[in-house]
RNA sequence: GGAGGGAUGGCAGAGCGGUUGAAUGCACUAGUCUUGAAAACUAGCAUGGGUUAACGCCCAUCCAGGGUUCGAAUCCCUGUCCCUCCA
């Protein structure tokens, strides 16, 4: 959400912003909105501080034994026009905070202006693509001659967008998992965390998921709406949903796997081979919480912890800066992570590293205490995969094939499987 | 499955219809004292919003949402969460 004084002082400045980030804001109709809100607001306020006058006036006449019939006659009408300008005021601001929360973050001056993903900037590249003398596999040929992934049994268990894994790649999988967990906890000073993975619409209000994007999600069935949770990033930035913290807490720094569940409503027909598009899989999630003056610096820091991993990893990837029209609606800046697949001879992305600045922080009430002011600030928010575990486990055995369809395993991984080289058949 | 108890400021914990945004303690901040620190003493210390050039004034908030009342932290209803006991 953005700052509501600013969206009065600057509605002109905001439009603008506005619309470089995909979005319109109708300011006539919010002037005339916050016109009618303001007027009522004051007249309604006023009406209010007479009633606790009076009411007032009649507790003490009445502990002072006198006839206090004359006051109650002179507030008798007060409550009728009272009622009715709080219901319209409840009305206008109802009306004015459904604008406000469908408006999108503004971005970062250096984001590039484009209208989608062929627009986005690519900033570097890291590794060395590996060469065959063969045409590589995808993970799906590799996988399935190792008996390892299996699309169709996923299928008659769930549906389309699952899958199963089995023996070495299934431990694969687990594997890559502790490794990131490992790595973020000792090297990069994250607290391990671990969340739930149904969470409530507050929730998803907080990291701004919703209203706009329910489609997005799952959604139990039952009268407590719960949903499951896209990324880790819901549940573990809503930690501090609704807290005030010190200054000496700041920085936080979470790193959490779990599931994620997407609906991939709209995207009919892409990614159907394989598991580059699934409607459950694993994540590390890095979150930081950081001061304001903190969080450009903290989005580069946690990009290059995200990066890290495919480092150690081996994976040639390169470092992508999100164009406006492919940036996300709570995000200011977005840096994709985007791996080299051999069997699609193409970059994908693996992680996508945001800063949300006081977008997030806002809606989520998440702020901390300057000891220099006394007041409370805004935190800023930035998170980004470290990373989707699914994806690098395609990364692994794309990159890692060999001609008769074994996958070395990476050295950094090794201690995690056992201490084997190879996974065959 | 059954029977109770509870949710109040950063924390603990009073209040149970009326000058209560809320006692008290702890924590925190400043001052006095001290060579310095500690202790002691004194003072300050919730959040959000409206309005103002500013000082300030006003409104809302005691889990959430409704209701009763001139007036609700306090009474009634619904929901959520926590705890204890029994099975």
């Amino acid at each position: 959400m953005l700052d509501p004084q600013l969206l009065r002082s600057e509605p002109e400045q905001v439009k603008l912003a506005m619309q470089r980030h995909g979005a319109d804001l109708d300011v006539d109709a919010l002037n005339a909105l916050e016109t009618r809100r303001k007027a009522i607001q004051v007249r309604t306020q006023t009406l209010q501080n007479e009633r606790n006058t009076r009411s007032k006036s009649i507790g003490i006449a009445k502990a002072n034994g006198e006839d206090i019939q004359p006051l109650l006659d002179s507030v008798a009408q007060l409550g009728d026009e009272l009622k009715a300008l709080e219901a319209e005021l409840n009305e206008i601001q109802a009306s004015i905070h459904a604008i406000q929360c469908a408006l999108p973050n503004r971005l970062a001056d250096d984001v590039p202006t484009g209208n989608d993903e062929a627009q986005n900037v690519e900033l570097r590249q890291w590794g060395q693509r590996p060469q065959f003398d063969y045409a590589p596999k995808d993970h799906v040929d590799l996988g399935q001659a190792l008996s390892g992934i299996n699309f169709e049994v996923a299928a008659k268990i769930a549906g389309a967008r699952f899958v199963t894994l089995s023996g070495p790649l299934a431990r694969l999988q687990r594997a890559l998992t502790q490794f990131m967990l490992d790595t973020h906890t000792e090297k990069h000073d994250y607290q391990e965390t671990y969340v739930p993975y149904l969470v409530n619409k507050d929730s998803l209000f907080g990291t701004g998921q919703l209203p706009k994007f329910e489609d997005d999600l799952f959604k139990m069935a039952g009268d407590s709406p719960y949903y499951l949770i896209p990324t880790a990033e819901v549940p573990v930035t809503n930690l501090v949903r609704d807290e005030i913290l010190t200054s000496e807490q700041l920085p936080l720094k979470f790193v959490a796997h779990t599931p994620c569940f997407r609906s991939e409503a709209g995207a009919y027909g892409s990614d159907m081979r394989g598991m580059i598009r699934q409607h459950q899989f694993e994540k590390v999630e890095l979150v930081q919480i950081v001061k304001a003056e903190e969080s450009e610096q903290a989005h580069e820091q946690l990009t290059q912890h995200a990066e890290a991993i495919l480092q150690a990893l081996k994976l040639p990837y390169r470092l992508m800066l999100l164009c406006s029209g492919d940036t996300g609606f709570s995000a200011c800046k977005t840096y994709d992570l985007e791996v080299w697949l051999p069997g699609q001879d193409t970059y994908r992305e693996i992680s996508s590293c945001s800063n949300f600045n006081d977008f997030q922080a806002r809606r989520l009430k998440a702020r901390w205490r300057n000891p220099d002011t006394g007041k409370t600030e805004l935190v800023h928010t930035v998170n980004g995969s470290g990373l989707a575990v699914g994806r690098t486990l395609i990364a692994v055995m794309e990159n890692y094939q060999q001609a008769d369809g074994s996958i070395k395993v990476p050295d950094a991984l090794k201690p995690y499987m056992g201490n084997i080289d190879l996974i065959r058949t």
